[in-house]
Parts: C-alpha cells; structure tokens; sequence
DNA sequence: TCTGGGGTCCTAGGACCC
DNA sequence: TCTGGGGTCCTAGGACCC
C-alpha cells in the first residue's frame, strides 16, 4: 500500500513576514495581494479575529485599524527563498518528494513504517523545519493523495494531534470523513459542493459512499477519482518532476488605471519580456502569443470593455524581441480610446523543444543571428544583482506598476536589505 | 480611491473529412 | 416524402488548485 505525507506549511505568507519581526509575534498580521488589492494571508491571530481569505483589504481597511492588524504587501523574493530552504529540508528527509505549491509538498513515504512509524516521522520533519528554518508545519499521512490532505487539514484544526495525523488506518479514515463538509476535499470547489448538496452529499463521507460510476456519469472523471481516492485506493501518482510547462502567462493590474495607449504598450512589451524570461528558463520555445486588456469589471458605472488577440510566429522563438513585436501589433489591433484599463496581460502558448519544429517547404525561416548570445547575456546581467538591462519599449517612468505601499524588505536575497541585530 | 496572479484538466459542440 | 455514420481536431467555457 502507498503512503503519502502532505506537509503544509501554517499561514505561509504571514509566517514568513513574522520570522524577521519577532517583536510580531502575538500581532495579527496579514499579506496582501499584487497591487494590495485583497488579503492572500493571515496569521492566526488575524484569522480568529474574522478577518476572511481573498476579502477587498479597502472593505475590512476600518476592523483591521480597530485590532491593530498590520498589513504587508506581498514579497515573493522572502517567501520563495524560505519555500525553497523548506523543500530542501524535506528532500533530505524522504526519498521522493513532489514540490506541489510555494507552501506545500507531497513526499513518498512508502515502505518507511518498517523504519520508523509514520507519527514519528511527522514529528521529526515538524522539528526540523521549526528549528532549522523558522516555520511551522503541519504533516497529513495517508494512503492517497486526497486522504493525505484530508489528514493535513485535521492537522491543523485539531491541536491535540501536535501537527501530526495519520491516516493509514481504515475505521479512522471513516470517522475523520463523517466530519468533514465535501467541499473542504481537494478537488471539490464551491461549484461541485453545490450541486452534490443538492443530491444530498454534504460530508466527506457522504461522498466516499456514492457510487463511482454514478459521479462519472452525473460529473466528471475528474470527482471519479477523487470519490475512489476518499476510499483509499491512490488514483493520483506522487508527480517528483513537474511536468513541461504548456503555457505561460504574466499579467497584472495596474498600480493606477491606464488611459493612454504609449503607457499601456510599455506594459505590455514588460509583461512580455517577463514571459519570456520565464519561456527560456523552462527551456523551451513558444509559437503563439496571446495578449489581453481590460478595464475594471468593478467599475459598472463606467464603459466597459475587454478585448483579446493571439498571433503567431513562423517559427518557435524564445527571443524576447519577436513576442515584443509581436505584442506591440496585436496591441495596435484591440486597443480602443476612451477607457480606463486596469488590467492587461500576455500568454505564450504553443511550446516546442529548442530545434524539433519543422518549418513549411516554402517559410521564410530567417532568423536572427545573434539571438541565443544576446538574450544569454540579458539573463546573466538581469540575475547577477549587479543592474538591469532591458528594453526601450519597457519605459523607465513605469506609471501603471503595482503598489506595494506595506513591502517589507528582501531579508534573506538581498545583501543590502540584510536584517541587523543590534 | 481601493477588488491578485498563474496554472491544469475536462467536456461539449462545431468544423471537417471520408 | 425521404437526408448516415464514424472519426479527428480545435476551441470556448467551466471547473478546480494554490
């Protein structure tokens, strides 16, 4: 049999911010979304104070002042640099790991239980992540993947179980389902809780005990596996190398709204210099590129408008001067005047390993000469910290960049931003 | 004034082919 | 009056995840 162990990181953001501020420790704190649009995170002081995942931060602005909840804006430089110390520590300890989110991985814990017993090891890696990095996990063991969340989430609700649940064992299997409303499964969101309400299946278990083929029928594959994984039959494999990437996307909202098209093309040819920084870490090579704007869904008494475009190279590129081009000509397509955009982004799509596409009998396959040295020397400058180098159409003055009015600084990645100890 | 960003998978339906 | 069957590919939309 199997056995999975979900390790999850408590209130990851918020947890991160607190690790250089120990005169925060009892303060509610959360982390706010690009542009400090919404709350991502909460520490568990804000969370008992009601404070709700995913809320506008201006519509909770007053209850926050009131309890002294103190805001970050989000800082992926520390919280990725502590994912990656917590995920190294977790390769060290089992034997295969699967990095499944910044703040959660999968191990593989099979065969381990002759060794050691699973609570045991739970422990184990809780301590060491706690004495070594600084945070708090929790640890969920069981014989699928879906079961193994189920167990981080009793985990974390139940102090009694110190952070450690296993759930290997059938009869506890069954009494931790009877507990849990269906849409806390993984797998199961506010749509599907809904309808399989309306059948009557509000609990876990009421949906581990509904026939497969009936969900298949009434739903998808998909809810199939999740029901024969809530019996403890593992239909989703632990994934130890991510699979290749099938699109990229950089998309923001804007820091102010943009009404001027010059701006809004500075925007766009960032978001594709971006993606395709993103493109050529993954190694791969891009055909199509698809570019959106948008204005505020959130503003009904103004004029609305959304529009999309795709175009597509003659050959996989990942140079960043052909999506640039590329993106700047689909933008002269959908751009209107006279409206306020809050939002524009750029997908890359249509991935070819570097030299496995064949070109038409008859294409113009010229390419640029100098391509692969040039963009090599742009990644290497751009990432050696010693300045930037980028392009004109990029612009300098940056009017629609994001507000991050609460950052905290980049502790652990910057030598200048180091913490000090007086 | 102020509402995130980046992904994946599945399904249904239409276009097209023989 | 009567208008097939089977297959593939693509796309849009819907659902989910963190």
């Amino acid at each position: 049999m199997p056995v999975f162990a979900l390790v999850d990181c408590n209130n990851f953001y918020a947890s991160c911010e607190k690790l250089f501020r120990p005169d925060l420790k009892d303060t509610p704190v959360v982390v706010l979304s690009n542009n400090d649009g919404c709350v991502v995170a909460r520490s568990r002081e804000a969370k008992l104070l009601g404070i709700k995942m995913g809320v506008p931060v201006f519509q909770v602005k007053a209850e926050m002042q009131r309890h002294g909840i103190l805001a970050f804006s989000s800082n992926y430089a520390l919280y990725a640099d502590l994912s990656s110390r917590v995920m190294r520590t977790l390769e060290e300890m089992a034997p295969r790991v699967e990095v499944y989110s910044i703040d959660e991985a999968f191990l593989d814990l099979t065969g381990i239980e002759s060794a050691i017993s699973l609570v045991e090891f739970g422990q184990q890696v809780r301590e060491r992540i706690g004495n070594w990095i600084g945070i708090t996990v929790c640890v969920g063991i069981a014989p699928t993947k879906t079961l193994a969340k189920l167990a981080n989430h009793a985990a974390k609700k139940y102090p009694a179980t110190q952070g450690v649940v296993d759930l290997t064992n059938p009869d506890r299997q069954r009494r931790l389902l009877a507990l849990v409303p269906v849409d806390d499964v993984w797998g199961v969101g506010r749509r599907l809780s809904k309808r399989l309400n309306a059948l009557g299946i509000t609990t876990a278990l009421d949906l581990a005990n509904a026939s497969p083929r009936a969900i298949r029928d009434q739903f998808s594959v998909v809810l199939e596996r999740t029901v024969r994984e809530l019996n403890g039959e593992s239909c989703i494999e632990l994934e130890e190398i991510p699979p290749i990437k099938k699109q990229i996307v950089c998309s923001r909202s804007f820091g102010a709204k943009v009404t001027h098209f010059e701006l809004l093309r500075e925007a766009i040819c960032e978001y594709a210099t971006r993606a395709t920084e993103k493109l050529r870490k993954e190694q791969q090579q891009a055909k199509v590129l698809t570019l959106f704007i948008r204005t505020s869904p959130f503003k009904d008494d103004e004029p609305q408008y959304s529009n999309s475009a795709s175009g597509e190279l003659l050959i996989p590129s990942c140079d960043t001067r052909d999506f640039i081009e590329l993106a700047n000509h689909l933008l002269k397509r959908i751009w209107k005047d006279g409206f306020r955009y809050a939002k524009a982004g750029v997908m890359l799509s249509d991935f070819y390993n570097p030299g496995m596409f064949q070109p038409g009998l008859f294409d113009d396959v010229s390419t640029r000469s100098n391509s692969q040295q040039l963009m090599s020397v742009l990644d290497t400058i751009n990432q050696s910290g010693a300045g930037k180098v980028f392009f004109a159409g990029q612009g300098t003055k940056k009017d629609w960049s994001m507000k991050r009015e609460h950052l905290s600084p980049a502790y652990t990645t910057r030598w200048d931003q180091l913490p000090r100890v007086k």
